[in-house]
DNA sequence: AAAAAAG
């Protein structure tokens, strides 16, 4: 029963194939089908000491983020540099491993995730085995050459020497103002066993020169309540399950921890399986890359968006960022796992197509993050239940760590709900686009980074289908707006150019499918127009994430009619929870539907009393987007934090949340 | 039924 998720999730054995979670467990077991999926801790539990092979031989560091990542969280600080530039080695082509040949050994591409076979604990620290040792030197700025070593040389903890133009390239992007320092209250619940103290400032951890150094070069001046809490767990091995917040500085938590313990483990015996992979493959046998870190991410320009962030943590190391996704040239980035990769960020389908290419192998790979892991999972998995097993094969005796409140909207989105018939929407959407004035609340919030009216108000249009993305961004084009559209069925050129349109302001509407719901962090998105409503509340939850990012306000409006009835009673309680104002037609909809769904009668008696003229009242009364009558979700009132009181409480078993929290044994006992 | 992710 606990391990039905995993076995059964739709296109869970095709997402996660690379893994191979079925046939390690087949290897472990002895073979054989039908036999109960064992999941790795159990496996190493399972097998003596010595000769299991593992998950990763001991354990491996699994970060699971059931929401998203949030880049945006760098703050205004010093610009500072690195301490130690003299004590920087003199091989500085040693990064590239321009020569090391491919695969280790010729098991598939499948068989193991991190599965040592000789060894009961971790690659890294103790033995590194005793293959040859060496390095990259270019003398005098010539070629690379390898250089023989006998001692041990995989030193990673030293900075590299810098390089000021990728230094300018990395850390000069736009810095979106944010002031975490506001959002210190905001409470942080964690569960577990031992679970190490958090830590207050970046200093309180030692993540080594190359880290502090690059946090220093992003201007990050203090961690984010997720990263305070994160990256001492990670730091000390432990298994994390993570749910913060949409725009919380997730991606920075995990990558910092796992990053610093890579550059203070080094390598290990990747470096020598990368390296003596030359032999069995023969003189034209690429270079099999094994990764130290995977990252998952369920959409591509998601796993770009981690890939950047993760290229800043790991200037001046020797560590390679590598991303894979679909829809790009593959032979390109081939080519760029085969310079090296140590961090790889994929996407699953392009990630099995690598494996399967020889290409890259799982074998010492020690920190698996999934992003967005209820979507790694399954697209339609509800999120408690499902990630909750999933936790369970996967991590063990993890921490469970939640930031601000689980499943909920933030209180700093405004949430409109207008009843809008099918027909109207879009005379309706334009009534909605000609209103949008950035609300004064915004510009008073905006702290150091005051709004530039226009350029940097964006509105992201959702809709169910791509026909109807192509349809609507065709009507607003042709009506004079300035817009683009993004969904999967667009060339990746085209969603990345869309994306980037959008994000530079060149563009300021973007109509969108889900495909944009997750997990993207673009700043300065003032309003969310659910032009479609999703059939999921999960899937709501995540698009109107895309504003009110941390720091700012944002304004949702939903467009509602008989089509959405699937999702008034999620909607309502999530209006309810969020301190929404709620229409009152809403209300007697969900009441009428949970009394009997057979009343078919409301379409009329609400579609003109209500909707659209309703909804203008609103607007012109309090100016659009209406927070006149909003209490909390102000970010102005500095130590009152993250609305005040609202996230204080967790109430895992009685937050509404359909009381599964409640219902499964989050712990297995 | 639709969306995402391999081509």
């Amino acid at each position: 029963m606990s391990h039905v998720a995993v076995e059964t999730a739709h296109g869970l054995d095709q997402q996660l194939a690379g893994l191979d979670l079925n046939s390690v467990g087949d290897v472990q077991g002895g073979g054989g089908t039908g036999r109960r999926y064992i999941p790795p801790h159990l496996r190493n539990k399972e097998a003596s000491k010595n000769d299991s092979p593992g998950w990763d031989g001991g354990r491996s560091n699994g970060y699971v983020n059931g929401y998203h990542d949030g880049r945006d969280n760098r703050v205004n600080g010093d610009r500072g540099g690195f301490g130690g530039r003299g004590s920087s080695r003199p091989d500085r082509g040693g990064r590239d491993g321009g020569g090391w040949n491919s695969g280790k050994d010729n098991r598939d591409a499948y068989t193991s995730f991190g599965g040592r076979t000789d060894r009961g604990k971790s690659s890294f620290f103790n033995d590194r085995g005793s293959g040859s040792r060496g390095r990259y030197e270019r003398p005098g700025g010539g070629n690379s050459r390898w250089v023989e070593d006998s001692r041990d040389e995989e030193d990673w903890s030293k900075p590299t020497p810098p390089n000021e133009r990728l230094e300018h390239e990395l850390f000069s992007g736009s810095n979106t103002g944010i002031n975490f320092e506001k959002y210190d209250d905001i409470p942080v619940d964690a569960t577990g066993n031992n679970c190490p103290p958090h830590i207050e400032s970046f200093h309180d951890v030692d993540m080594g020169e190359i880290i502090m150094g690059n946090i220093n070069l992003t201007r990050y001046t203090r961690p984010t309540p997720v990263q305070k809490h994160a990256i001492p767990i990670i730091k000390s091995k432990r298994d994390l399950m993570a749910c913060a917040q949409t725009g919380s500085g997730k991606t920075a938590a995990f990558l910092l921890p796992v990053l610093s313990q890579i550059y203070t483990d080094g390598p290990g015996e990747a470096m020598q399986a990368m390296k003596g992979s030359g032999q069995e493959n023969g003189k034209y046998g690429r270079r099999k890359q094994f990764p130290l870190s995977l990252v998952l991410a369920p959409t591509r320009e998601l796993a770009l968006q981690i890939y950047d962030e993760a290229r800043k943590f790991a200037y001046r190391s020797k560590v390679r960022p590598c991303v894979v996704y679909g829809g790009a040239d593959i032979g390109q980035q081939i080519r760029e796992l085969e310079r090296g990769c140590h961090l790889l960020v994929a996407t699953p389908g392009r990630l099995v197509d690598m494996m399967e290419r020889g290409k890259i192998g799982l074998d010492y790979c020690t920190y698996l993050v999934l992003d967005e892991a209820d979507r790694m999972l399954d697209m339609g998995a509800t999120f408690p239940k499902e990630i909750q097993i999933l936790a369970r094969d996967f991590l063990e005796e993890y921490i469970f760590l939640a930031v601000g409140r689980v499943g909920s909207t933030s209180e700093n989105i405004t949430q409109k709900v207008v009843w809008v018939e099918d027909g109207d929407k879009r005379s309706f959407l334009l009534d909605l686009l000609n209103a949008t004035v950035i609300p004064s609340e915004v510009q008073e919030n905006a702290g150091e980074n005051p709004e530039k009216p226009g350029k940097d108000s964006l509105t992201l249009v959702f809709v169910e289908t791509k026909k109807g993305a192509d349809a609507l961004e065709d009507f607003l084009y042709r009506e004079g707006y300035a817009c683009t559209s993004i969904h999967g069925d667009r060339s990746q050129r085209d969603r990345e150019e869309a994306l980037h349109q959008f994000r530079s302001g060149r563009c300021p509407i973007l109509v969108a499918t889900a495909v944009a719901a997750r997990g993207l962090d673009i700043s300065n998105v003032k309003h969310v127009i659910n032009f479609d409503l999703p059939s999921d509340i999960e899937e709501y939850v995540h698009r109107i994430g895309r504003t009110g990012r941390v720091g700012n306000l944002g304004l949702a409006t939903s467009f509602f009619n008989d089509k959405n009835s699937n999702i008034t009673k999620d909607l309502l309680d999530i209006l309810v929870e969020s301190k929404q104002e709620v229409p009152s037609w809403l209300e007697s909809l969900a009441y009428e539907h949970q009394h009997k769904s057979t009343t078919r009668g409301r379409s009329k008696r609400f579609s003109g009393g209500f909707g659209a003229r309703d909804y203008r009242q609103t607007s012109s009364g309090g100016g659009f987007g209406g927070r006149g009558g909003r209490a909390t979700g102000g970010h102005g009132g500095g130590s009152r934090g993250f609305g005040g009181g609202g996230f204080g409480n967790f109430g895992y078993s009685s937050d509404g949340y359909g009381g599964n929290y409640s219902q499964v044994d989050w712990w297995g006992n």
